[in-house]
RNA sequence: GCCGCAGUAGCUCAGUGGUAGAGCGCACCCUUGGUAAGGGUGAGGUCGGGAGUUCAAUCCUCCCCUGCGGCACCA
């Protein structure tokens, strides 16, 4: 090693240092001001305590709190391990684990057999601004692999081991200390805990974690905080939680009378005539860009006899997730066991298989509105967006292996334009190729992974890569869009088998007279319409377009001399295709117009003595506090034409 | 499925070992009011289900169901 190192700042200076130099001793040879202030250092760009030392040649940027990305990553990780102090010097027989920055805030999984109560988290953030108070001393130490298992061994702390154990070797096993407490992390952290902003983190809740993520091992306690630079910021976070939770599509699914689930069908959604109107609203858009596609309908049973599911696979490997069907014995005459369909793929296999097929026939798009049930979890249901009776958009694509691309094209061309028609401008998505555990030659896996590389790159899409997390038997394509408040939801699925068709015996004649085998694309662009129209709802906050708007126009009555002009206008304007209802109630116009207003109704037409005697209506569209009185047919006209949908008024 | 928490009127929630209350909503009456809550009266509950403790359980205990927050799952 040599004895001087060169370090090359952000401005493009170097200076020499002598190796070893830590990356605080850098900083105070700058400045008084930014030995202060320094917090961490990039080195090389790695993340960098400012008492690591630096053996080598290297870029060097100090860091303060200014830094976002380094500041947060300290505080949220140095109060993770503040937390964990705190937790064992309120209960020492408390085991730790592992407690990670994770975004927003951090967490850590504890051992203990008590649980902790709402009230211990008010305990243990009250020792933490102690902690944080004391401003204790954060030091470091490399220590030796043999020394630290035995320091955990000797003071129970086998979780400690384990971790250790899994630490390549040719990494270092670094210790740090907050003030007395001692933790095993590779860091880097604050100088001392007091840099940990008192009063800009909360203990958000406590539940049940697997250790490693392994549901067969041991249960621990997590407890989740979120942590800022300062009060402001936790304020906003926590208004955001806030404004997050009034968009929750359950809430507003009973608000806007969308819905509702019940104990007797759990998992199982009864939607009510709002609801069932942006459903079959969104269906017959979907049935329609979809044969504009050059897609074909069919409809396949909802109870198939388990010989179907056993030659599929889905008996061996998916059975613990479907609903069995049996028939009393007493009242059964057939022996039969069956069961309801979780996919829709076997069912449009038998379609296929109806009849020779000749290549002339490929690619057959066939598409279904299938509906389906899966035995899901109990723990994993929730609300629209995980449940156990669904349908799904779904089409599976026979064709041969020269046609996969262009259908992957095409596929995503269609797949962007049905976002882009409901208001998602960005998507995502990712490639998943071959496993290591697959089936069929290396020669066709280069073929298909390259087929859908090229449609995407045709498409003129970004996409990335996530190798070895394709299906045993085709890779596949992920679509993630984004949502008006950022988050990311899995939804449009595109995936390539040749498997299926082998089990179950799929077939074309080909150009030469001999039989052939097809591949099956397996494809959805909404994923579920329960689903999506949870994602919609939530991204829209419940102000959905206009043309998926359950009700669209209320006819509000300002005098009871106007309600036959009311019913009068909302014949004109169901009569135009739009959804309206009349409000003759013996309420004042300031009760409808709040009451459909919180209801989210795009458009209120007031209807008073004024209006009967000219033949107009006063418009107030939500959210606005103008109006604007127009004659009656110059309003159906004008809300007739807002609410074509998309596709329609291209 | 696992850990924790919860379940009282349609909704949001208060409450007590002696079979229940508010606000909103709903019904009826008065009011005919011009753009985010006019007034009055009234109806409405096996206090999630089952067992136990008790003279007595909505309240305490146990089991189950459902929901919520995570975890695991989502071939």
């Amino acid at each position: 090693m040599a004895d001087q190192i060169s370090l090359t700042f952000p401005d493009g200076a170097s200076r020499e240092y002598p190796a070893g130099v830590t990356a605080g001793e850098v900083a105070a040879s700058i400045s008084n001001s930014l030995a202060k202030k320094a917090i961490s250092a990039r080195v090389d760009g790695a993340h960098w305590d400012l008492a690591w030392p630096i053996d080598r040649d290297g870029a060097i940027d100090i860091k303060t709190m200014s830094d976002d990305a380094e500041a947060l990553e300290l505080i949220r990780h140095d109060a993770a391990h503040i937390m964990a102090r705190a937790v064992q010097e309120l209960w020492p027989d408390v085991k730790v684990t592992i407690g990670p920055v994770i975004e927003n805030g951090w967490y850590y999984d504890f051992d203990r057999s008590e649980p902790f109560t709402p009230e211990d988290l008010g305990a243990i953030e009250k020792r933490m601004k102690e902690i944080i108070a004391a401003r204790d001393e954060v030091r470091t130490e490399v220590w030796d692999r043999a020394r630290a298992i035995s320091h955990y061994e000797q003071n129970g702390e086998p979780y400690k081991v384990e971790l250790i154990e899994a630490i390549p070797g040719d990494q270092p096993i670094r210790m740090y200390w907050h003030g007395p407490w001692q933790d095993l992390c590779r860091g880097p952290h604050f100088q001392h805990t007091g840099q940990v902003p008192a009063d800009a983190f909360k203990l958000m809740r406590v539940s049940g974690a697997y250790w490693r993520g392994d549901s067969t091992r041991q249960q621990l306690q997590r407890i989740y905080g979120v942590a800022f630079r300062n009060r402001q910021d936790l304020k906003d976070h926590l208004t955001f939680l806030e404004e997050a939770e009034k968009r929750d599509h359950r809430r507003l699914g009973r608000e806007m009378h969308l819905f509702h689930f019940q104990e007797e069908a759990p998992g199982q959604i009864f939607w009510h005539p709002n609801g069932w109107k942006i459903y079959t609203t969104l269906q017959d858009y979907m049935r329609r860009r979809q044969t504009e596609g050059g897609y074909v309908e069919v409809n396949t049973p909802q109870v198939v006899d388990r010989k179907l599911w056993e030659a599929s696979g889905h008996w061996a490997n998916y059975q613990e997730h479907m609903f069995i069907v049996e028939v009393e014995e007493e009242h059964a005459r057939e022996k039969r066991i069956n069961a309801l369909k979780p996919m829709n793929c076997p069912c449009h296999v038998q379609v296929f298989n109806q009849g020779l097929k000749s290549y002339r026939d490929l690619p057959l798009r066939m598409a279904e509105f299938g509906s389906c049930n899966r035995y899901e979890p109990s723990g994993a249901l929730h609300g629209l967006m995980r449940v156990r009776g669904f349908t799904q958009d779904d089409a599976h694509i026979f064709c041969t292996e020269e046609q996969i691309e262009e259908e992957c094209a095409k596929f995503i061309e269609l797949l962007a334009s049905v976002y882009r028609d409901l208001g998602f401008e960005r998507f995502d998505i990712k490639l998943s190729t071959r496993p290591e555990k697959r089936v069929g030659s290396e020669e066709s896996w280069d073929r298909v992974e390259a087929a859908l590389e090229n449609a995407i790159k045709q498409t003129g899409n970004a996409y990335e890569i996530d190798p070895g997390e394709g299906a045993f038997y085709g890779p596949k394509l992920d679509f993630k869009l984004t949502d008006a408040i950022g988050r990311e939801w899995q939804l449009g699925t595109f995936q390539v088998d040749p498997n299926l068709p082998e089990r179950l015996d799929a077939e074309y004649i080909g150009q030469d007279g001999a039989k052939h085998r097809p591949y099956m694309l397996h494809r959805a662009i909404l994923g579920s319409f329960e689903r999506f129209i949870g994602i919609l709802i939530e991204n829209y906050a419940g102000r959905l377009p206009f043309w998926l708007m359950p009700r669209q126009v209320v006819v509000a009555t300002i005098v009871s001399d106007a309600d036959d002009y009311a019913h009068e206008v909302v014949a004109r304007l169901r009569k135009a295709g739009l959804r309206a209802e009349a409000d003759v109630r013996n309420e004042k116009i300031n009760y409808k117009v709040r009451e459909h207003s919180v209801g989210k109704v795009p458009v209120i037409l007031a209807v008073g003595q004024r209006e009967v005697a000219e033949g107009s209506v006063n418009l107030r569209r939500l959210g606005e506090k103008q109006t604007q009185t127009l004659p009656l047919d110059v309003a159906v006209t004008e809300l007739a034409a807002e609410s074509v949908p998309p596709d329609l008024c291209r």
